[in-house]
DNA sequence: GGTATAATGATACAACATTGCATTTCATGC
DNA sequence: GCATGAAATGCAATGTTGTATCATTATACC
């Protein structure tokens, strides 16, 4: 891992400001093919493809920005396989979908089990995926005071990344 | 307040099995006319009814949904006007967007500000709306260990209601 | 009553997502 | 290599959700 990629459990979930974007996406190819070897499944062209473009970017695509961006054999796809692509990458935990947007985001790092957080910075897209375990147990003590059995939950949340924010930037 | 704490179970953001369900609308319009009047906007005939449809439900409605149920004047209207509707209550906090389900639902309390949480039933789509203090300190904490600065949050949350759990009920 | 503003009615259209089925690709066993 | 079945894709059509536009109607206010 070079020095200037996101560290998965460094001090902030958002990519620095400039890196190596192509170790970025390197590394979410070399983990979807892990994951997908691990499931028995296959991270075909297509899928790859998909991935791949959403990897290239922080912040989520809509579907039919995915098919525009697509330039596999130079060939536009039809919506349908980028939905197939976009199901299979989700249901593999590799790609979120970011509902208040109809847009989806590739998966910053391992999977933590139920439950996401999603920072959405209003300015300029970027997307990031925090540890969410506060907010596990905020969603447990709600659940369990509402006699609530909780089984998956999703946190979004607009405001101003760092280098967006007046003041910020690092 | 302790995190870990079950909040001092004040009523269960849950509707009882069975309630007025008469009395729920009624004080829901009621509470929307006070809201009105308050902000200098007016709770029409197409709003009110729009409202009253998500009112005589505790779970949300898409809005095609609403347009197959209006019967204002024997007519159907067209989505353009249930849309407005949604978009004028939702603007003075009576309504809220489910966004993983592209629905809308009645606010069941006042508007605490910014910051929603939901409890959505994936047996009987029941939604409740309970407070969500204890998400904002979360989010806040998140949110300044990431140099964030958030502005709005949405927490939704599947699973089970008391009255779908297994040996829950009221 | 007259006038400005807000809301509605109606049509068309844009954006997002899925279905169905024929064809192709791929792993597997022979 | 070749047959076979399962999975994935190509393609067209369609379903669902949400907006834009503009003429008309209702309302508040003078």
């Amino acid at each position: 891992m070079k020095p200037n990629s996101p560290a998965p459990s460094g001090p902030s979930p958002f990519p620095a400001r400039r890196h190596d974007h192509e170790a970025c996406i390197a590394e979410g190819i070399a983990r979807a093919e892990a994951v997908c070897r691990e499931r028995g499944e296959r991270l075909t062209e297509n899928r790859r493809a998909v991935l791949g473009l959403l990897l290239a970017e922080h912040r989520p695509l809509g579907a039919y920005e995915i098919v525009e961006r697509f330039d596999w054999k130079r060939r536009k796809p039809a919506p349908a396989q980028i939905y197939r692509a976009l199901s299979f990458l989700e249901a593999a935990g590799l790609v979120h979908r970011i509902a208040s947007r109809n847009a989806y985001v590739a998966c910053s790092g391992p999977t933590e089990g139920h439950g996401t957080v999603f920072l959405l910075c209003r300015d300029c897209g970027t997307v990031a995926e925090p540890s969410g375990a506060a907010v596990g147990l905020a969603v447990r003590d709600l659940a369990a005071a509402s006699g609530f059995e909780p089984h998956d939950h999703a946190l979004e949340v607009t405001g101003r990344c760092p280098d967006c924010r007046p003041g910020g930037g690092g």
